[in-house]
DNA sequence: CTGTATCCTGATTGATACTG
DNA sequence: CAGTATCAATCAGGATACAG
């Protein structure tokens, strides 16, 4: 089912949080470590790598010293950005939803 | 951020799945177990169990001679649709780039 | 600065047997 | 039929130290 690539390469906790933090344009290694409070560097680079093969960003080493290395979204990395406004938005009214019942979560 | 109340909501590697069997309309417990193949069955109790506290589904036991329960989506659960859409869209859209790139995955 | 290697822990999943 | 209990296996994620 074509859901589960979907879900497949949007997976891992903090994906959604980099391509969001992207959206406002390229960033280095280290800035987005600032940007993504929690996220751990073994796991942001290994989510960066994989968001690279699945084209969702590209990755541009600037040989300067020391080197650093800019990420940006590719055009199909930017084309999740409806995906993540839907699901914004439902997660909103799934608040409202829940606190009619009852307080959990 | 309410992106994630949405995903915490439709976690689990099954809840898509499910979601997508009871938009056909209700099932009882043994005809997901059928339709959502590799599920365990204490998986589905579980999932099922977390669905109908985030008012995703409704459950229904009727008395007959071994019970039966049957289980819904309620009008909010049936909004997720949308969702399944656009990401099964998305997903569709990702094969294609990524086969123009190579055979991975 | 931008990572990689190693080790560790808790959560998630599954198989199986069992209950009402 | 519709689950629950128990146990074993797997895995994602994190802390830390180290490398180019």
């Amino acid at each position: 089912m074509a859901v589960h690539d979907a879900i497949d390469v949007l997976n891992g906790k903090w994906k959604i949080t980099i391509i969001t933090c992207l959206l406002f344009g390229p960033r280095r290694y280290s800035e987005i470590m600032r940007d993504v409070k929690g996220i751990s560097g073994k796991v942001l680079s290994r989510e960066l790598k994989e968001m690279e093969i699945n084209l969702l960003i590209s990755r541009s080493v600037i040989s300067t010293q020391p080197i650093t290395v800019s990420y940006s979204l590719t055009d199909y990395g930017t084309s999740v950005q409806p995906i993540i406004t839907v699901l914004s938005e439902w997660g909103q009214t799934h608040r409202k939803q829940i606190s009619k019942k009852t307080k959990d979560r």
